[in-house]
DNA sequence: CGACAATATTTACGTGTGTAAAAGGGAGGA
DNA sequence: TCCTCCCTTTTACACACGTAAATATTGTCG
């Protein structure tokens, strides 16, 4: 059954008998070719096996109808999340979509944007680690090719265009919501590291001074093991509930990974976050985590959109690439979030 | 602080003063040049901003040094692990990885396979979606470079290199603790479509057998709206709690995802799963999904080696490309689970 | 049957780098 | 001073396909 395999395009000519420029054409586009002739192309492929050299094919075209997205997680699902919501608005688009993972490590991403740039990607889409990014890498980035920032934005990238989400209408609303239906929350935060975690801190902090209240966070100083999210907020408050404090207080989690950690202390303390009629614990998070409905108690949230961060990021770039922009300053795009409300607040 | 652009190695060559040729062994390995060079490259190049174009340089190489890799589901913490452990073993040895996601769906696979065979790849690693894959495109895959599957052997596929889990000893493990700290677990499965969930179920029957119980098995006729293994693991459940049916049952779910969603629909019927001194409702898993220690009540289940999976995937794909393989048999590696034991059953 | 338009083919060159063979140059030893 | 040896340079071709221009073919219509 095994069909001879045919290498180049020159050859494929000969064995079926179309002329190697008809058969390029083709191959980019078969419209370009008449329907009886791609007719004859499609029968004689149906007798050999060969596919178009990648490499050659994009070595001398203008455009390689690929772009490059970099995400700092793939243990995360909310960058999974995203990463979907990306690779589906890209696919639409007739772009091919190349992915790297730079796994915390910023020697890894500058890696990722080297090899975006070796292979002349139409553009890049870069959910980007943050203060430790190599800004070097990411102003030749930004000077090579289009460039559109998602999810986080460090400081030293003000003049890239950016989709995200609005961290103060976000963070914003779940402070109110707490401080409105109970008592003003504790934000628990992380060792500061994630420019979105600063800007949620910063949100709470303005929206509890709006409301008149005290701010105040906690877990910045606590560094676990692994560093991961789940277990920082579980250690935070295990550490608070064994010596009695927080246990009827609201808590607010810089987002719902560590909200996890958080809930999962609570349990073990025999206690059950949730907004009774009379007070007591109550946990929130941030970004809507896809495990959130199935969590016990299951989590109440605010919904990072991350379908529309995604489609618009593709469709920004897309705007870059097609030249349809003329003015010097970023685009800018944050999207609300939503509330969610369940059960553990 | 803008570094003039150079765009191919020629003008390089020029602007260095040093040969075409010399540069081209430079960015292949700097040891193949005399150390002086290297100085007096390396100092070129830090005053002009060069990068060596990606597709050119594979083009007429006889080693691309990139593999590809596919996983079926991005949304899904078992395989982002398992993809990160295949990208942190191919780091190491060298090589660049080229991901690609399925999305659940055969064509995307097939167009993700057809573009690792136009790109010349070294190798490709699949986790395929199982029966649905098409099977024409990994006959030509197989036929045409070295090629390892991944998490799920196809019945299709019998003599392709494998590398998972056994899930004969895993399943039959967690059964077997199952029936002897407790009563005989039912098993929660899905509609099927998945080889290792059959693979799962084939191993409760043969292990209940074995105990001299009676196998039974639930959940394979309810679909849900999205497919997703939570929701369904929380609708057969809900369902039956009721009913008032399985309160007091042990539950062995086809996997974590599953057994999430299983207990949750335990807690929103107030049953608290775990090994209670005289029975009740017991819940358990399969895989050691990340989240399983966070989980109320924190899920006991069997974990996949998927760190031994990644690399060995990896360290046999190379034998495979460096010729070491002779016969013409495939290779079946199976990674034994281990227990972990936590508080739902 | 002839002319025109739409496609296809031919021809030729470009894309940026790998690679092999032959020729060149400098350092070290006799 | 000459002669190796080792590395670099020169030269030339290969890789598989994109693309443009000129030419040939085909189909169609009057």
């Amino acid at each position: 059954m095994l069909k001879p395999r045919i290498k180049t395009m020159e050859e494929l000519s000969v064995a079926i008998g179309i002329s190697r420029p008809t058969l390029s054409r083709f191959f980019q586009d078969p419209s370009l070719v008449k329907p009886k002739t791609v007719a004859r192309i499609e029968e004689g492929l149906e007798r050999v096996e060969y596919v178009p050299n990648f490499f050659a094919t994009r070595l001398n075209r203008k455009s390689t109808g690929m772009i490059g997205v970099i995400i700092p997680y793939l243990n995360d699902l909310f960058f999974t999340k995203l990463l979907e919501s990306v690779e589906v608005a890209a696919m639409d688009a007739g772009l091919s979509v190349i992915t790297k993972c730079s796994h915390s490590d910023p020697s890894i991403e500058a890696r990722a944007a080297e090899t975006f740039m070796s292979m002349n990607v139409d553009g890049a889409l870069v959910a980007p680690l943050g203060d430790h990014s190599d800004q070097a890498v990411y102003q030749r980035l930004k000077s090579r090719l289009p460039f559109v920032l998602m999810d986080s934005r460090p400081k030293t990238m003000p003049d890239v265009d950016f989709v995200g989400s609005d961290h103060m209408q976000s963070t914003g609303l779940i402070t109110e919501y707490l401080c409105r239906v109970g008592e003003p929350p504790v934000f628990l935060a992380m060792p500061r590291v994630n420019f979105n975690a600063l800007e949620r801190e910063a949100a709470y902090v303005a929206q509890m001074k709006k409301q008149g209240f005290q701010p105040e966070v906690i877990g910045t100083d606590v560094v676990t093991e692994s560093g991961y999210f789940e277990e920082h907020g579980e250690a935070v408050l295990d550490a608070a509930f064994a010596q009695g404090r927080l246990t009827n207080r609201s808590i607010l989690c810089v987002n719902d990974r560590v909200a996890i950690g958080a809930i999962r202390a609570a349990a073990r303390h025999g206690l059950t976050p949730g907004r009774g009629p009379n007070g007591g614990l109550r946990i929130a998070g941030h970004d809507d985590y896809p495990l959130c409905p199935y969590l016990n108690p299951s989590l109440t949230t605010v919904a990072q959109n991350t379908d529309a961060i995604g489609k618009k990021a593709v469709s920004r770039l897309l705007q870059i690439i097609g030249g349809e922009v003329v003015k010097d300053v970023p685009e800018i795009t944050l999207f609300d979030g939503h509330l969610k409300l369940r059960e553990s607040a």
